[in-house]
RNA sequence: GGGCACGUGGCCUAGCAUGGAUAGGGCAACAGCCUCCUAAGCUGUAAAUCAGGGGUCCAAAUCCCCUCGUGCCCGCCA
């Protein structure tokens, strides 16, 4: 069964006996056909051009071909793309078929500091993070994912010193350890013991105190699941958690260090590497390392198992991810292909975000929040009913949604969060989404026993059948260029190819039937597939 | 000051890698469409100096240069 790229190449080659062509004259993402030839350069007139090509393109999956202006438009016959789908479906189960990959990924997301619950700003990093790891996977790449737990440093120090110094003999709650924290942070100015009791603790810490570490990372750990939970509710699984605490403790970061002992400079008794004129700092002068020796380590250590091996990161980690990468490169031989993804911070109409001075929305939050806006809304619109699947279906709206909006917008983007559009459910999201595939199995369920009458597709027909058929194409795209945003704009385009055949064509008691529930049967597993991507919860009632 | 990113109708966004046909969507606004498979939908109207300027080219939102605006980074923080 041809695909897209088969025939380019067949047309290509037909063309190639008469004109030199490279690929770049023909276009396959036109408005016009499914497939573009410029005329631009030509010499012949563009009839004679038109019908010497009409004439050597002469091939059975041709619907036709047009000379329009400077461009000659190739139609591919619909009932090929859709005979393509169902074959694949039929025989592998899915559109487009993979070949698993033996080589493994590790994409390493979110790995927000446990010092405070997780934000609509951190929660970017989860959403890309996670999607992307889920297209790699469908891609064909076996996958995992990875939360690198900051549990030592001056940041989780202050957590546990907080609580020690503020809510000394209160049982640990997220609430009273973030209080704990910010005033660590807010009295610090004024208080120059603050610095000091934190230093020593990093210096026992470092020294293997195991009393302090536990003390530490049961402190960490409570924040950490507060964050755990609030994923879950976004369908975000982490496969893996790497304490950071571990590979001071087995000493890697010491050895580390001494591996590096011929390149690395002193500045008093602080350790560097310098690259070009910059200085990188991988321990202090008390001793204790720095986050750029503990993640190079982490990363060699990623390397280990894992071919792949990608980073979501935001923006201000780029300096970071570039002299990380030098180093990996340059001075320890890293063996897998790496990559980073960054992504815009997420601000708020009132301003930054900020844990320490406590101007954040939760995701909690932004969970609770949409969850009953979705759940007003379905008790409007839908009477009938129950609180339990109202209930339900809200869940599944609210999580969809909140991560249709994030990951919708290109990661290189600055994105401000805005209730409005957050609480929307028309247009571009994920509602949207899910009413069309709501729609398309209540026709299905309907659908009974019917004969193919007719072969000719209406342009709804063709269009729904053509945004199914490129599915391969965007994820091709998306793992080329680790973009989830690609999945995104394909599922609009896709739900608007079906609203608009859903509006025209009727499917019930047709005569058309029989080649409309064929169509509707590859629509619905596509979008099952490309939801699974992004996370989104379809339902066959909403 | 240096580096990186972003700048597309009132608002949000696609297109930029591979330059070509009227710059594609959505929100908000206005006007329509439910005796017919879910109106969270569909159709139409109005709305764009593609930040600004220069350059390359038959052709620039797209490539090159400069300028402006915004964000991020420039720690012995992470």
């Amino acid at each position: 069964m041809l695909l897209f790229d088969d025939y380019k190449k067949d047309i290509l080659e037909q063309i190639k006996k008469l004109y030199s062509i490279s690929e770049n004259d023909m276009d396959t993402n036109g408005d016009y056909g499914d497939f573009t030839l410029k005329i631009f350069k030509f010499q012949d007139r563009k009839e004679e051009v038109y019908s010497k090509i009409k004439n050597a393109v002469n091939k059975a999956y041709i619907e036709k071909i047009e000379l329009q202006g400077n461009y000659i438009n190739f139609f591919i016959k619909p009932e090929m793309m859709l005979k393509a789908i169902e074959s694949s479906i039929e025989t592998f189960g899915m559109y487009p078929n993979i070949f698993q990959d033996t080589s493994k990924a590790l994409i390493e997301h979110t790995s927000s500091n446990p010092t405070g619950p997780i934000h609509v700003g951190r929660i970017r990093n989860s959403i890309i993070g996670d999607s992307i790891y889920r297209i790699i996977d469908r891609f064909g790449t076996r996958s995992c994912t990875q939360y690198f737990v900051n549990d030592s440093g001056k940041q989780v120090i202050s957590l546990y010193l907080g609580h020690v110094k503020y809510h000394n003999g209160e049982d640990m709650t997220v609430e009273n350890l973030l209080d704990g924290y910010q005033q660590i942070y807010s009295n610090m100015e004024k208080d120059q013991g603050i610095k000091k009791e934190i230093q020593e603790l990093d210096e026992r810490y470092e020294k293997g105190d195991r009393e302090l570490i536990s003390n530490i990372q049961k402190t960490a750990s409570i924040v950490l699941d507060s964050i755990k939970g609030s994923l879950e509710k976004l369908g975000i699984h982490i496969s893996t958690y790497v304490w950071e605490s571990n590979f001071i403790l087995y000493g890697e970061v010491a050895a580390l260090l001494n591996q590096l002992s011929d390149e690395l400079k002193s500045e008093g008794d602080a350790k560097y590497l310098e690259i070009g004129d910059k200085k990188i700092f991988l321990t202090r002068q008390d001793g204790t390392s720095l986050y750029f020796a503990r993640d190079l380590v982490y990363h060699m250590f990623k390397s280990e198992n894992f071919d792949w091996v990608i980073d979501v990161l935001g923006e201000d980690h780029k300096d970071h991810a570039k002299n990380l990468d030098y180093v990996l490169h340059n001075y320890l031989d890293f063996p897998s292909r790496i990559d980073y993804l960054f992504y815009g911070f997420v601000s708020l109409d009132t301003g930054k975000m900020s844990t320490r001075k406590g101007n954040i929305i939760t995701v909690n939050d932004l969970y609770e929040k949409t969850v009953e806006e979705s759940a007003k809304i379905i008790r409007e619109k839908r009477p009938e009913y129950g609180e339990e699947t109202v209930d339900q279906i809200s869940r599944a709206v609210a999580s969809s949604s909140i991560r249709f909006n994030i990951v919708k917008i290109n990661a290189n983007k600055p994105l401000t969060f805005k209730w409005s559009e957050a609480l929307n459910f028309e247009g571009d999201s994920a509602p949207f989404i899910m009413y069309s595939y709501a729609r398309a199995c209540s026709v299905l369920s309907r659908a009974g026993n019917s004969r193919e009458i007719n072969k000719e597709y209406n342009t709804y027909e063709k269009n729904l059948i053509k945004a199914i058929y490129l599915y391969p194409y965007y994820l091709q795209n998306s793992v080329d260029f680790l973009r989830a945003d690609i999945i995104a704009g394909y599922m609009l385009y896709l739900v608007k190819a079906f609203n608009e055949f859903y509006l025209n064509c009727p499917v019930i008691g047709n005569e058309e039937e029989y080649k409309r529930v064929r169509i509707l049967k590859s629509f619905k597993r596509i979008m099952e597939d490309s939801s699974e991507l992004l996370g989104i919860q379809l339902l066959e009632k909403i």
